[in-house]
Parts: structure tokens; C-alpha cells; sequence
DNA sequence: AATGAATGAGATTTCATTCAT
DNA sequence: TATGAATGAAATCTCATTCAT
């Protein structure tokens, strides 16, 4: 059932798909689907909870997997996400893209935080490698915003760049890349 | 009509709104509205062209008012960009928002160019001022997102952040930054 | 459609039909009931508030062509009743009978008024024509049952009594019957 | 099973229960129910049909207690009647009240006999204590409709009588009284 | 006997669209 | 040109019922 709503909203998008189709695509019946979630819109939070899950637990691990350097971490991480996008394309969309709000307001906007490259930069400022009027919880949001924008614009269609020049260019405009 | 076609859209979501209550809301009639748009996405779809040109032109000015430096230049049209935001947040989020791509697949989709970035950048890199590796077209393609996806989160709860701050902020993080 | 949801309802039962069918029945459109009514039980509401006018204004009237003799005044009371409701059995029935509390708690129940009964009952308890004892407001009450139930298992099959037969014992066996 | 089933229809009505629930509340699985009853309505007549059994047990007792005085086995019998409602008040309106005839047509209808009533009052008729004018079958009918209706009303807010009054003047208007 | 996941017919309700005025 | 009553296709959701375990 998950995997057939996630085929179908991320090649219609939420509205333009009913609970009937997800589950008769799922093989199963109509009442079926009803007695798992509540409504489509459930079933959606429930991907994008898990993608959310998957994406998190990815960067993570790449973090841990990069030495101590701040700039080595967040490339890892990059491209941690870059292969991430890469590998789920449909849970990338159906989670960061134009159904991201579309989960009517049930419980907690799903999104990514911007928090942990927030702590990095605010170490380095403190460490005086960052401007200090740099606004480091900005900057943060502002990556974010440009690497989520950047795979959904790239997933539409992959072939507008590849993998490692995306992990490149997002790597050089990190806020991280501004330290000395 | 316009007017409140973008209220509602703004407010509710295109999903969510229909074209009786659109008309209803301008106070004609649901017939009028169809003598004078086939459907909701093609009033939408003519919000959006409106503000699109609205901001481009905003953007234009700002760079002609702005000197012959690039940075100068791209300040400029950073704040044009944020004030632009600010003075018609409902038109900006029905037009870069979720609704982006709800205007369904009838005619271009409506987005904002990298273009002019990616030429400027270009010409920079050419100047041998910018490193020769950079991808300048996904570098303002990366700028492009980041400056859309932090508006519309600005956007959602203007105190969040102030104007100033988002265009020091967006300004140290445009690619013609790492320019020397 | 107010006469195609009575005939409906008296026939079948509010929970056994549907706002379709009595659409269909009308000769209109699903959507177009939807235009008049919120849902099925606003229509029987709206039936059972018109018949209660009907049949209060028949009283009224008939005790307003009666004298002043209490007695005779309830004759006529419960002529008119017994006559209304033969002359509207359909409305009678999905007023008064196991419709009545199915009107979902959307504003007052619909009920006929044991007021005007007791009202008379207290005037000759006060002029020392009925027994001291006998708790008015109850005895109205009770009047009220009689009558809409004895009428209610007449219009299950008329041929279980006449009409003449039924004012007969009703009057005989209402409360100002004790009076002397 | 009984009893979770006569709780729920009491509250909520016939209609607005499902053979689902009334199983949960069993502490029994859905398909137990199945195995003991066909549906709903077969259910719900099993409780009808019980209460009835009851409610006429503790009428033929109370008369039997009763001396050979057909008032004072009149008003035994109300007074066991009152008793039984306030006793069982969920199982007595689930009988009689809106729910009667809810239970489809699968069956005789369940409903209490005015026959014992109109033996009574026939006897008296023709012992010359009673006018020979009155139908003494329809005012036992109607003596039916009084004290059901009345007992029914009186269930939905106990506050709007206590039971002793309800006896004494359901005593009072019971044809029985006219006698001489 | 007891269970409950699975089913799908059917009821409710919405809304884009038409068309007579 | 403006109107809005009428429409019905389509979506949502419920629940009686079955059947494999």
C-alpha cells in the first residue's frame, strides 16, 4: 500500500490521485485502504515519515563515517542526500516537494532541519573562522532551502546534471566553505 | 477577480478553493467567471504571469539603478527581490508556493529564469575571477532555489526573520561572493 | 421535493431512503437537493416543522369556532387533529411517529405542545371542577401521548376504527372529561 | 452480547449502530457475532422480545396480587409497569420507542397487547358499568398509546415526573375510571 | 467455536460546467 | 454581458458480510 501510494502521488501528485486507485494499484480493496489509514492523506505522511527517517538516518551515518573536519562532514552529508535523491527519487518529491504541505495540518509539519548545520557554523563563529555577523540560523535555513530546491529541480529531470557536480556545487556554496 | 482568486489561493490553496467561491468573493457572478477565464488554474496561471513580470521587472530596475559592479548588482536585486516578497507575500506564495506546479500541464511552466545569474557568473569566471571548475549554470540554479525556498519560508511566519537580515544573509551566500 | 421526501419517508423510513432517490423522485438532479437542503434530515425537519404549523393553526382554529364550554372546545380540538390527520396521513406519520427524534439534534425537536390542554386543566382545576389532586401538566402531557399514539396506529391501517369513532373515544378520554 | 447491544441502541439508535461495534463491546470478535445472530435487527428483536416476556410477566403478577377489583388490578398493573420502565429504562425504550419498528419487517411486529385491557373493560360493559356507547377496544388501545408514550417521555429526562405521580394519574385516566 | 482482515456495494457530498433568462 | 439554478460525474467513506485461520 506504501509503495503504491508512493508511485502514485509522486507521478500525479496528491490531489490528482483517490484512495481507490492507491488501493486497487495496491492490489487490494477499496475498504482495505481504509481500515490502514485514515484517509490518503495519512497514508502520505506516513512516506513522508519514513523517507524523512531514511534521509536523516543517511546523513547521519555519513557524518559519523567523516573525520573530525567540518568541511569534510558536510560534504559527506551532501552527497549523502545527493545519493539519497538519487536512489528514491519518489519518496524525494512526494516528501520535499509541492505535497510537503499538502498533508493537511494533522500533527507536525514534516520537514527537514536546518538545526544541525546550524550548530556547526555557530562553532566555527565562535571559533572565529565565521563573520560574526554572519546569521548562522539563517545561513542554515538558506542551504536547505537551496539543496532540497536544487534535487527537486534536478529529480524532475536527471538529466539536467549529474550526481557529483551537484554534491561540487552544493559543497562550494555551503555556508561552510565561507570559514578560514 | 484576480484580486480574489489570489486571496483565496494565498489563504486555502488552489486545491482547496473553487471557482464558485472565487466568483462568489469578487462579487459577480459563477457565470462571469467562466466568460472570463476557462477554468481556476487559468486564473491562476494569469497570477502568476503577472507576478512573475512584476518581480523580473522589479529585478531589472534594480540592476539598472545599481553601478557596474557585479556584487553591487546582484545586492540590488536581492533586495528588490525581498521587498518584492514582502509587499505581495499572498501573489508571491501563490506563485513560487505549492501552487507552482498546480497550474497543470497547459502551456510552459511558470518559474523563475537563472538565466542573468548564470551570465553574470559567467562572465566573472571568464575574467578568470571565479574558479574555472565551478558550474556556473547550477551555482545560479542552486542561488535560484535557495533564494525562492527561503522567501517562502519567510513568507510563512514573517517573523521569522526581517528583511535586512534575509538579504545580508542571501547576498553572502550568492556564488559572485566567492568571486576575488 | 418537499413532496417527493414526504411520500419517500412515509413510506420507507428516513434511514431507507436516500437524498438520491428523492431527488430522482422529484424529478431533479442529485446536486440540485443538495442546493436546497443541507442533507436528507433537513428536508424532514423542514416538512415536520411545516406539518406542526398545519395542524396548530387547525386546532387554533377550531377552538376559535367552538363556544366557550371547555368541553366542547376539546371536541373540536381533537376533531381537527383526527381530520388532519387523515386529510395528510404521509405527513402525520414522518412527523409525529419514529421519525420524530431522527431529526440528528440540529436545533429544537419537533414536538406538539401539551401547553394549551393543561392551561385549560388549570383553569377549571382552579374554578374547584377538577379533583385538587390531579397533577395537570401531567395529565395534559399523557392526553398528548394518547392521541398521537392512538392516531399513529389509525394511520397504520385506517380501517382499525373511523374517524367519528376515534374523536369519540379520544373525548371521552381526555382529562376535562373528569370535570364537574 | 445482549447487553452490549441493548446499551448501544439505547444510546445511539438502531441505525447509528454497526453489528461491528456492538462486538467490540462484547469483548467478542466480529465474526462471533455473526455466528450467533444474522444481523442488527435479529439482535435487536431478541431484546424486544425479552423485555416484552418481562414487562407482561410483572403485569400478570401484579394483577394476580391484586384482589378481584378490576380498578385495583388496573392500578397494580400501571404501578408494575412504571416500575419495570424505571428498572429497565435503556431495554424499555429500545422496545418501544423509536427503535419498534426498526426491526424490519422479519417477523410479527413486536408491540404490547391492548387485548387483557379491552377483556377487562368488555366485562364491566356488560355488567352495565360502563357507557355501552364507548368502543371499549379502541379506548384500550388508546389507554396503550397514553401510558407508553407517556412512560417513553418520562425516561428521556426522569426528572420531568416522579414515578407515583405517573401512576396516579395514569390511574386516573384509564378507561376503567369511568365506571360506575 | 472464535476471530478479524479483507471486501465492495452503496450512501453522502462536492464542484466544474452548462444554459436559459 | 451577467447570472445562478440545475446538473451528474466522481471522490470520500461506511459497514454488513465473508472466509481462511
Amino acid at each position: 500500500m506504501l509503495a503504491a501510494g508512493l508511485h502514485l502521488f509522486a507521478r500525479h501528485g496528491c490531489e490528482a490521485v483517490n484512495s481507490n486507485r492507491i488501493a486497487r494499484r495496491a492490489g487490494l480493496g477499496i475498504g482495505t485502504f481504509y481500515s490502514h489509514f485514515t484517509d490518503k492523506y495519512a497514508l502520505l505522511r506516513e512516506i513522508q515519515l519514513r523517507t524523512l527517517a531514511g534521509l536523516q538516518s543517511a546523513r547521519t551515518k555519513a557524518v559519523a563515517d567523516a573525520g573530525p573536519d567540518p568541511r569534510e562532514q558536510v560534504r559527506r552529508a551532501i552527497a549523502a542526500a545527493v545519493r539519497f535523491a538519487q536512489l528514491h527519487p519518489a519518496a524525494y518529491r512526494v516528501t520535499f516537494g509541492r505535497e510537503r504541505l499538502a498533508a493537511k495540518p494533522r500533527g507536525p509539519v514534516v520537514s527537514e532541519s536546518s538545526r544541525p548545520t546550524a550548530v556547526t557554523l555557530r562553532a566555527l563563529q565562535q571559533a572565529g573562522r565565521l563573520p560574526a555577523e554572519l546569521d548562522v540560523d539563517l545561513a542554515a535555513r538558506a542551504y536547505l532551502a537551496m539543496e532540497v530546491g536544487t534535487l527537486l529541480w534536478w529529480l524532475e529531470d536527471p538529466r539536467r546534471a549529474n550526481a557529483d557536480g551537484l554534491v561540487d556545487t552544493l559543497g562550494r556554496m555551503h555556508p561552510v566553505e565561507m570559514s578560514r
